[in-house]
DNA sequence: TATAATTATTTCGAAATCGAGATAACGGTA
DNA sequence: TACCGTTATCTCGATTTCGAAATAATTATA
């Protein structure tokens, strides 16, 4: 790379950073809005979400995919559990492991919601079309994939 | 848009929103890794390079800006005034005004770190080249204010 | 098999953020 | 000028997240 290659790559670098976050705290403003009403935040909605798809998981597994701290998914994990959305699990093959499985008031909940959800995600996002949304899906993942492996 | 359409935006949209989360959990994992040694979080990192590039800033801009509360920058600003990174000033016009102005140690601060970071950046953002960053801040960016707008 | 290293979860205290409300000052208008 | 709505900042209490360390169980190793 040449030098001014590389002025302009430090440039874009920095700006790309900016506009990623802005953008994301503009739609996570809007999800919010609408999780609220129901009385979740986002990463309760997140955990609800992954037990709802996914069935249930091993309280450390929630950590992984929802990217939170271990110390963190045990308060998310009470929270829900007074909420009656979840309960805890002891695994039976593994007596360190608990899992955490949706209740049926919390499928019901998710029933309700998660299709709404959906629907407001793509008004959310309606600033590209589909076309769009597949480059930018493919480059960010890229992007993401790479800054993970550092 | 024909049905099949709508349910494949959607998909997308759900998509979309996981990637631009997961890619910037990454990045940010990064840069707070370097910022971390100098004794900052990501927050107060921005705080300080706004006032390092644009000059001193009434408290109340700072939060529009950097996106926080206006309680929550009252906090920031406190934590970079006790490390002598900035100091308030009294706005003379308008007496409901506070001034945050960067100190010569905040400013020395930022000298020694704000190349490394720019560097650091273009390096954590490597899996995108120049040409690919350029599509995505356009469309990212046009993604956020639309949502910003709603 | 005994011991050591690893893994899963929780507890604890601290940090960062928020929203609601308090306080003070400004700007417009009657 | 006196009052009212708006603006800027701060205080306070609550929520969410984190990291370090505690506990307990499993797996690998000597």
């Amino acid at each position: 790379m040449t030098e001014a290659a590389k002025l302009k790559d430090e440039e874009l670098s920095l700006k790309l950073f900016v506009v990623l976050t802005r953008a994301l705290e503009a739609i996570e403003k809007n999800i919010v809005k609408n999780i609220k009403s129901y009385g979740l935040n986002l990463t309760e909605f997140g955990v609800l979400e992954l037990l709802y798809h996914k069935g249930d998981q091993p309280i450390q597994k929630i950590g992984q995919k929802i990217l939170l701290a271990s110390s963190s998914i045990t308060y998310v994990v009470d929270k829900l559990e007074e909420k009656n959305y979840l309960i805890r699990k002891a695994c039976p093959t593994d007596r360190r492991v608990t899992h955490a499985s949706i209740t049926e008031e919390g499928k019901k909940l998710m029933d309700d919601i998660f299709p709404k959800h959906r629907l407001a995600m793509s008004e959310i996002m309606a600033g590209l079309d589909i076309e769009e949304k597949e480059i930018v899906i493919e480059k960010v993942k890229k992007l993401g994939l790479y800054a993970q492996k550092l």
